[in-house]
DNA sequence: AAATTCGTTAAGAAAAAATTTAACAAACTG
DNA sequence: CAGTTTGTTAAATTTTTTCTTAACGAATTT
């Protein structure tokens, strides 16, 4: 193999930083994030630890927008504050373990779903019971009541289900059942 | 309590299905699912089956949007089509069970997620291989390269954790782990 | 205390996405 | 085979989202 000066050496590391950072970025677009967050967080994981200054140079967006996505990357626990005394500088930090980010990003989605439609479900469910139970409402009326409390009733165990996923993976739990590490293949 | 006429039997029904009609929409718009494809799923998920027609008039879009909608709930495994014989018209019944919704949608995205990084993160390790073996090159480029070595070989341990995550939801294995019914509390 | 640095927020501009209108094509009907 | 019905696709419009510019306020420095 032909041997690399200093500068062919970086564009290489260029490249294949970009080619990981392009990788991230597109997933994170994928889930909802957006595009600013996601380049910013795929740069941020490359990264010790950086400084707005630094992130708008590095991502090439303006301040404002470095603000913004840093905050909703800190929500969904991308990101974290670090201290850095001597600076007034404030300085961040991306969570670089994707087994926290996943943690974080989907039990929060997860928990949100959960409660909602158990809300919705919950509502409902007393609407049709008054009306189940009623036995002056016409028989169609009570069947079709009788029915969709049947399936939302059903979906009570799914929600019952995500939940314990929820805590199967905040608690690590999960990975007694589905370990970390399968370094063959 | 009161005893009910029919109307007011059916404005309660009605009722009882917009809320739960809403929050399944909400969730999956969160989830990045159009708007109209969410209030669709929604009011299928309260049906038997459906055509094209009797979408528009429940949910109030324009045919068009009916039309892309339901394509789009086909490829996230939400909507199947029916054939049901006597009719031209097209036909969709509403998958119902949340698990396999679940099931299609996380495991088409998370593998889509895997496959795309993997490629990255395999690329980007031959190129940083190549720095890290070239003694001519600047000791602190082949530091740094080694120190990104080093963090993207680690997140394959979490991309074939993810993988072998979907093998379990795939396969009904995880539900031995996390089983389905809770029925208390 | 005036001037500067730093970060946030509000208003406006630009870009992207979703929906509708309208044109089209395929399959059926009479 | 002319005329419908049905569903899809393309172009245009509307709406929503994202980003930038600019104004602001708090903290710090001189």
């Amino acid at each position: 193999m032909e041997s690399l000066n200093n500068k062919e050496a970086r564009e290489k590391l260029e490249f294949a930083k970009d080619q990981v950072i392009g990788a991230i970025a597109e997933t994170m677009d994928l889930y909802g994030v957006t595009p600013a967050a996601g380049r910013l967080y795929a740069t941020m994981y490359l990264e010790d630890k950086m400084n707005l200054d630094e992130m708008l140079e590095e991502v090439g967006m303006t301040k404002a927008s470095m603000s913004t996505s840093v905050r909703k990357l800190q929500n969904i626990g991308y990101v974290k504050r670090v201290y850095t005394r001597g600076t007034r500088k404030h300085t961040y930090a991306a969570e670089k373990n994707f087994f926290n980010t996943f943690m974080s990003f989907y039990c929060q989605q997860w928990e949100r779903e959960v409660s909602m439609n158990l809300d919705a479900v919950q509502l409902a469910e007393k609407e049709l019971d008054e009306i189940i139970n009623d036995e002056s409402v016409a028989e169609e009326i009570r069947e079709e009541a009788k029915e969709h409390y049947k399936l939302l009733n059903e979906s009570k165990v799914y929600y019952r289900w995500l939940r314990k996923l929820v805590a199967s993976i905040r608690s690590g739990e999960i990975f007694e059942f589905l370990p970390k590490e399968n370094e063959d293949t």
